[in-house]
DNA sequence: GCAAGGTC
């Protein structure tokens, strides 16, 4: 018997092979560069020693498009995207080969095993891949093509994955085609629309070919950037009033936090402190003491979007340049799959074993002794499994010195120290508050005294110290005060958008998957809808996203055309698409009911946005004429 | 010349 099995990428095709081959593995080119063929045997239930071939595909072999003949830019009108027919292509170049190499192997296979990655988009590349097989070996089908599920690449995980193959999921496949198709339409329609629209009104745009593109996933992107620009420009401070008030013990000054938000109402506070100076004087009293532990809690196991949004706050890397090194830590073995939503160990990982890994480090080895000796604690675990990919982790210890770039360096220690701040302790120490009553108001001043440090001991990207000691009180103490006055500030405007909270935003309502975050950033930046600026005082610069007159123009323009409920630059019709996608996998509904209601969706949108493209173009020139 | 999603 020979079976043909094929992963989404090389690396996981040699990995494999190496594992159910038990070594004994040959290795043959194929036509394309890092796609290599594996042969070696393995005994499949029931089917005795079976010669196998492992190789790969590198992600999708096949993409959606249309007939340029007929529906070429400027070949048809727009809004005929809507309803024109679709192709399916392969993905560049390597793809033909790619499915050439599959038909070869696939020709004298008695099975196929599909060995993608397990989330939604891995079943279709599953089923790309069946469609390339079956081309020369008809037999293979979706009932009865075998599907690997598994989530990491250890020993016996793989093995147990091998023999107990599932089916490819249909509805996952369908979900897929269905994205596929609405991103292709909307996005073709509406950027033929506002790059031809625009070119015709400014001159500029046309000189300098510009591409106005717009895509479900880079518009919401823009829409965050902007509506927080906006804020911060059309914020407006407000005044408002407090009590402070600084009470005497001994020789010490405590100034004390009035316990009512801060008042907008100037008469209101005012009557507020004149009844507490009438009533009380310059005396307070101690009505509250209190001491407690608290701790500071280590942090979740690490998921993609947190490493963006973490290295983009320690190290100001972009969140492109953090997949990018996190990519090329897993490709060398040192880092587990970087592309995940899970903020959970399985309960069966052998913590113990990739802890020693790293007790050979020079920086942190002793820490990690110190663990397995007995200060190891179970990982908290999130609400978030993909179950697909486990939370970012070291695989093996590398000298990161010796990496050969700054940013693998970087990403490759917060890995570690993450992962090591995982297996620790909480944080512990005593938080004391005492609280005073002057008059009718109530004032109280805390302290906090860090017992063990723990975790922050190896995770050391920020503090969590102590404070000076809260002098010694007794309940019912009066104390003086040395002042207290009713004291005015202003409220202070928003920051503009930083990138960590982009990514933060986009994660939340579902705009783009971990993998593609950071390119919808990257692209709004290339269109030069936004761009980035270094801001604030010299030493505490930091880094936000702008945007710029055309991103803003788009942004509200489009939300002036004021769609019923599908404003194409806010995140809900994503959010919506996404949802409506989770029910075609969960057989709530099917393909074509979602694929129709979305249709009309973008149509409805595209008509109206074609009748009131006046508005668009007034939008950009208004905000030219404003900053001219 | 256009989308978003994989991956190198």
């Amino acid at each position: 018997m020979k079976i043909l099995c094929v992963a989404e990428k090389p690396s996981i095709a040699k990995s494999v092979a190496y594992t159910l081959g038990g070594g004994k593995v040959t290795v043959r080119n194929s036509s394309v560069k890092y796609v290599k063929n594996y042969d070696f045997t393995f005994e499949f239930p029931g089917m005795g020693r079976c010669s196998v071939t492992m190789t790969s595909v590198l992600g999708h072999l096949t993409e959606m498009t249309i007939d340029n003949n007929r529906y070429g830019w400027g070949k048809c009108l727009p809004i005929n995207l809507f309803d024109s027919t679709i192709i399916v292509k392969e993905n560049g170049n390597d793809s033909k080969k790619l499915m050439q190499n599959i038909a070869n192997e696939a020709r004298l296979s008695n099975q196929l095993m599909i060995w993608t990655d397990c989330d939604r988009e891995g079943e279709h590349i599953g089923w790309e891949i069946l469609n390339a097989a079956s081309k020369t070996n008809p037999s293979l089908k979706l009932e009865n093509v075998w599907r690997a599920q598994f989530s990491h690449l250890e020993r016996s995980h793989i093995i147990s994955a091998a023999k107990n193959p599932k089916q490819l999921d249909r509805y996952a496949i369908d979900a897929v085609c269905t994205r596929m198709e609405l991103d292709l339409r909307a996005g073709f329609s509406f950027t033929r629309f506002l790059t031809d629209l625009f070119k015709t009104n400014f001159h500029e745009i046309k000189e300098e070919r510009r591409l106005i593109s717009y895509g479900g996933c880079q518009f919401p992107t823009l829409g965050f950037v902007v509506d927080r620009y906006m804020r911060v420009k059309e914020f407006v401070p407000e005044e408002f009033w407090y009590i402070s008030i600084e009470v005497k013990k001994g020789n010490r000054k405590l100034p004390m936090s009035w316990s009512r938000p801060h008042l907008f109402d100037r008469l209101a506070a005012m009557l507020l402190y004149e009844n507490s100076l009438d009533m009380a004087k310059d005396e307070a009293e101690i009505v509250h003491i209190i001491s407690k532990p608290t701790s500071n809690f280590k942090p979740l196991p690490l998921t993609t979007v947190q490493l963006q949004k973490d290295c983009s706050k320690f190290f100001k890397l972009s969140a492109k340049e953090t997949l990018d090194a996190a990519e090329k830590l897993y490709n060398q073995g040192f880092i587990s799959y970087p592309r995940t939503e899970t903020d959970r160990f399985d309960p069966k990982t052998d913590l113990k074993n990739l802890l020693s890994k790293q007790l050979e480090s020079p920086q942190w080895g002793g820490y990690v002794q110190e663990l397995l000796d007995g200060k190891l604690r179970s990982p908290r675990a999130g609400k978030h499994d993909d179950k697909a990919h486990p939370p970012i982790h070291p695989i093996c210890y590398t000298d990161f010195t010796k990496l050969k770039s700054r940013n693998e360096q970087l990403v490759y220690q917060y890995v570690t120290k993450r992962f090591l701040a995982c297996c620790s302790d909480d944080a512990k120490g005593v938080k004391s508050v005492v609280t005073a009553k002057w008059g009718l108001e109530t004032f109280t001043a805390s302290g906090l005294m860090v017992l063990e440090s723990n975790y922050l001991n190896i995770y050391d990207y920020f503090r969590w110290t102590s404070t000076k000691e809260l002098p010694e009180f007794t309940l019912g103490e009066k104390v003086k005060l040395l002042k207290a006055d009713l004291v005015t500030g202003k409220t202070s405007p928003p920051t503009y958008m930083s990138e960590a909270e982009l990514i933060a935003l986009m994660d939340i309502n579902g705009i783009g998957t971990d993998a593609t975050i950071a390119e919808h950033i990257e692209k709004i930046l290339a269109r030069e809808y936004a761009s980035k600026q270094n801001l604030g005082e010299s030493r505490s610069k930091k880094a936000y996203i702008l945007p710029t007159e055309l991103g803003c123009a788009l942004v509200e323009g489009f939300n002036q055309i004021g769609f019923d409920n599908l404003s194409l630059s806010k995140p809900f019709l994503r959010k919506q698409l996404e949802e409506s996608l989770a029910k075609i996998t969960a057989q709530q509904e099917t393909k074509n009911n979602v694929l129709d209601r979305f249709i009309e969706l973008y149509r409805q949108a595209f008509v109206l946005s074609n009748q009131k493209q006046a508005i668009l173009v007034q939008s950009y020139r208004h905000i030219q004429r404003r900053n001219a």
